[in-house]
DNA sequence: AGTGTTATGTCGGGCGCGTGCCAGTGTCAG
DNA sequence: CTGACACTGGCACGCGCCCGACATAACACT
């Protein structure tokens, strides 16, 4: 096992606009700069290829994980073999706490979306961090509680809007978190086909091609394969609240 | 705020059964007991008649509660109108640490359901706790990875299951909660009105009727007014497992 | 060029669920 | 007793969304 760790440790390192997607997260570029270091100290590089499997729900959980680079999509499917993605985890945020503090299994499915480098912290490190820095629970709570709201919002809209306002509300979200100017325009720096967005809010894939050409005749998109374009946050800002 | 604590100190105290309540709660009964008086000696006794609002969604948080008899009903009202309830918070288990903890505005309204007791401790109050004790924060971290479980499942369950067996998964619950045996039976000792429950289900009154009828032709529940009775729990579980 | 693969675009049928409406029943106050 | 009220029961209609099927375009591999 330690010799499995030093084996980590002398991986190569990130690069540097990995690690400073790790250093700019909105999470842990909050966190003070002795616990910072202790969790890169105690952190491996692990990079993945396209569609690598990271763990599978139900699995017992043993790590503790920050993307670089790349994506990771969390999902699961149901007994009805229907596939739907609760979110796809952005460079700078870490994932996977919950399991590994509660013991319990995993409670999604996650795979690397696109090359993808993460840093991963072990649960026997992950504790002793729990225990030598107060801090983190304190943070841990933090990083909860914006999770806890985003479900509400999210059981809420599926409750009560429409696909066109949940798919435009969503639109909007990839362009915060990927989005890439280009003059007027936003392009969602994360390849994704229709029936990925499809997953992500629990529709089938013709509704939501629908939809978009719907919002394409209403120029508040640009449609291309596997990728989407915002022209107008505007216009879809108007949609989501409907 | 000490002779405010004072005098909290002095408020009617909480009557036999809903000291055990609280006692049993299967979150509070796994803290220290040095961490369990601390929480007692800060709190305040107050009891609220059915339909009392505790708080508003938006407003900001200064409390947080525990229920020590009756329910507390927590909802959302959507922008199209439509009433949404999250949960029937059941005595024994705290709440409103989320808006108190990161300082953002509450998630939901909330109201008694029926005549319902709390325990009440102030936002200073909570902070000092957690200053002072540690363990707090690793039990509220545990309770938010309850939380988020729930919420995880829920949101799957919204995507992917038909309501007849999201009814029915919901029925089973509250038969876990509230439930009282009687004989064969279980009486789920909570009232809820057919619209109260499409609420909690985010579906029709209408719909859930229908389906309820269902369940009773199956000879699953039988139908009171405001009151639902359990008869067998495993056509409900074969029923919400389709 | 030929073929398979992946993604988008579109149509028609059908079901689940919401909406509006009205009726029946039990309960409580006056 | 009587009316008001809350809750349940049931029906007709329509919309939103799913599903299957098929067509087309772009690209990769050989």
């Amino acid at each position: 096992m330690l010799s499995h760790q030093r084996l980590n440790m002398t991986t190569p390192v990130l690069t540097l606009p990995e690690q400073s997607n790790i250093d700019s997260g909105s999470w842990f570029s909050r966190l003070s700069l002795p616990l910072r270091n202790a969790i890169l100290s105690r952190s491996m590089v692990r990079r993945l290829k396209d569609g690598a499997m990271l763990s599978a729900r139900g699995a017992p959980a043993d790590e503790w994980c920050g993307v670089a680079k790349g994506a990771v999509r969390v999902s699961s499917v149901s007994l009805s073999g229907k596939q739907i993605t609760l979110t796809y985890v952005e460079p700078g945020t870490w994932f996977g706490d919950i399991s590994l503090f509660d013991g319990l299994p995993r409670t999604h499915d996650s795979n690397a979306h696109g090359e993808t480098t993460l840093l991963v912290v072990r649960k026997a490190d992950f504790k002793e961090l729990l225990a030598q820095h107060t801090e983190l629970y304190e943070a841990l709570l933090r990083l909860n509680c914006r999770r806890l709201r985003l479900m509400f919002d999210a059981v809420e809209d599926l409750n009560t809007r429409p696909l066109a306002s949940r798919l435009a509300k969503q639109i909007l979200l990839l362009a915060r978190s990927y989005g890439i100017n280009e003059g007027e325009e936003i392009r969602i720096g994360l390849q994704l086909a229709q029936e990925d967005l499809a997953q992500l809010l629990g529709a089938s894939r013709q509704r939501v091609n629908q939809e978009l050409k719907g919002f394409e005749r209403d120029g508040a998109v640009r449609i291309e394969p596997t990728r989407l374009v915002v022209l107008s946050k505007n216009k879809l800002l108007a949609i989501s609240s409907r």
